[in-house]
DNA sequence: TTGAAAGCGCTAACAC
DNA sequence: GTGTTAGCGCTTTCAA
């Protein structure tokens, strides 16, 4: 092997400095409790004094496992995905467990690769974005036998763990939120939807909810954009354009609608008179452009946190409640969409919808 | 030790599988030309079959070297941060390295405690955001004689390598230019200055500037804000409101900026006629709100890029032409501000100024 | 081109 | 409460 380096502070050299054997430092350091008080004393001084850092490494091989754990995101620029790998980090820098974060850009091939990374490193545990995952990657997951989360997602049949809420409900919720408000001819921008089940359910949820309550729909009424102000903008206008009798555009998520909404001021366009506008994902920006976004409220922070519960709590072998955790979705009015009107023939929405599909 | 998990594929199994020995596997994995191509075909089939992923933690562990690069940025919640991740990503990447990321929240303990964890993994090398670090994460550094990559700072001693622009320059250079527009009462909105060297220097550079360009200078005319949009819009009506001869403000980052800018347009106060408004970043949304957004193009995905590959360069022995890398940056005139007017006795700022302190 | 032996630094099990 | 022993799964050195 490697002949070692000299200069790195082993927990021998602490061992001996103290006057113990290894194994009682390593006691010290992990389980204080199990040794007397002055034995530690002299080894957190040792410790001090020679600036020793236990050695991860050789901790992970000698016990088979690791306080490491993968997630994989499709993208870091979103900050949707910021919010939840904050309350993965929040959960687990209390639980003293590292982040290994990797990004698929929304390519299943990436995340296969990711994913064999990150149980080469023998992570503990693994949190994902979606539901979609090539065979391989299963492969792997089932035959590492770690706690896996899936997020953003709770249809369909888990591999293991899953937290989010159903974008088909929230899709399907907010295309009658805005025929409540009495929009019959509505447009509808994706995000590309391949590789994208997230986005592929939203765009379900809006087809069966134009069929489902009868409203005016068309092909030409759909568009895909990336993810971006400008691509919100262009869409927008084109979809403006081509289709003049529109009368709401409902956005796949907020960084579109808003790009759009500052396309129509640019351009003159009355937001909501002349034409309505919704997002997907209630970013801050959303109540603070004129007028407010009308939008969709995510758990984002929330997905991210309690999957790290899930993790740190099955880590530990304590018993999770449910493998599914539903966070549900908050529907939010403000000024680019006209008010809901109440109906007495279709009962208002409630606030909060738990998804039933 | 811990027994064995026997469910785990081990190299022997699929060095027995090819009727080889451990170590011809090993070679076949990482240096495929070292190995015949016949034996190289049987004991791919092997792994393929197996579904064997190596153990990196006993690699790790043999060769006393890692392919995890550590990466301490403040907060994963500015999208600014994001894109330097990104750069670093996209190499890292490239070269097969996994990147352990960690949130230090702006505070050095915990900063300090993510180096000790990421030490601990022995990651090869480590990337660090600003030149701030508490002296016991200084110590840990020395000690480990690792690469490490200070970031979005030039300026002062560097631990080892650093890549960055002069925050104290860039901020010179934009009260100056908004001098060169007729500006001479200019506000300043400042992130929190505490454990945050380059928010300290923005300051600087905005006070240096102002009493070098005889600018009219009151404390008064000072904030600070944390970073979200609310708070630029609840600062820039606090200021607005106490100092009305203020004829600019100038913001430490985007975000507040865009808040101001939101604010203003529902306050119904005119810009850039009744009061200008800058900004520092040039995120997305910059160019796209109306008017746009006067601030400053820094090189976020080009610092993340650099820091990596100045990491990859050093780990694999190349020499690296400089340890300092100033990326500089670039003022950006739009129209929240009144343009620059030709000035004969004052020349005009270069477009991209490099900085000299 | 391939293999045997030795150990990287730590922890689990069991003994004292 | 503390120590001894035996590896964890791989890579390095050296030899064949």
């Amino acid at each position: 092997m490697a002949k070692r380096d000299e200069t790195q502070v082993r927990m021998e050299d602490v061992a001996k400095l103290a006057g113990v054997s290894v194994i009682t430092v390593s006691r010290a350091l992990r389980q204080p409790g199990k040794v007397v008080e002055q034995t530690r004393t002299k080894i957190m001084q040792a410790v001090e004094q020679t600036g020793y850092i236990p050695n991860l490494v050789a901790g992970g091989l000698a016990s088979q496992r690791t306080n490491v754990v993968g997630a994989v995101i499709p993208t870091i620029t979103n900050s949707i995905f910021a919010d939840t790998i904050r309350g993965m980090s929040d959960v687990f820098a209390a639980a003293g467990m590292q982040l290994l974060l990797g990004t698929s850009g929304y390519s299943l091939l990436r995340e296969e690769e990711l994913v064999a990374a990150m149980l080469g490193q023998r992570a503990s545990a693994l949190i994902l974005t979606g539901a979609t995952h090539s065979k391989r990657t299963r492969a792997y997951l089932e035959r590492a036998r770690i706690p896996v989360v899936e997020t953003w997602v709770v249809d369909q049949r888990p591999i293991d763990l899953r937290v989010g809420f159903s974008n088909f409900d929230v899709s399907y919720a907010m295309v009658r939120h805005l025929a409540s408000s009495g929009y019959r001819r509505i447009g509808f921008v994706s995000a590309p939807v391949k590789a994208n089940d997230r986005a592929e359910a939203r765009l379900r949820g809006y087809r069966e909810a134009a069929r489902d309550l009868g409203l005016t729909y068309k092909r030409s009424y759909e568009r895909q954009a990336a993810f971006s102000f400008r691509h919100g903008a262009e869409v927008f206008v084109d979809l403006v354009e081509s289709e003049p009798a529109l009368e709401a555009v409902y956005f796949a998520n907020d960084i579109l609608a808003i790009g759009a909404l500052l396309e129509a001021q640019r351009r003159g366009i009355a937001i909501p008179d002349h034409i309505g506008i919704a997002g997907f994902d209630d970013v801050d920006l959303a109540s603070e452009v004129n007028p407010g976004l009308t939008t969709v409220r995510l758990p984002r922070y929330e997905i991210g946190r309690v999957a790290a519960e899930l993790i740190t709590k099955t880590l530990m072998g304590d018993p999770v409640p449910s493998k599914i955790v539903d966070l549900g979705f908050q529907i939010i009015q403000r000024g680019t969409t006209r008010p809901p009107r109440p109906e007495p023939d279709a009962p208002k929405l409630p606030k909060r919808a738990r998804a039933s599909r």
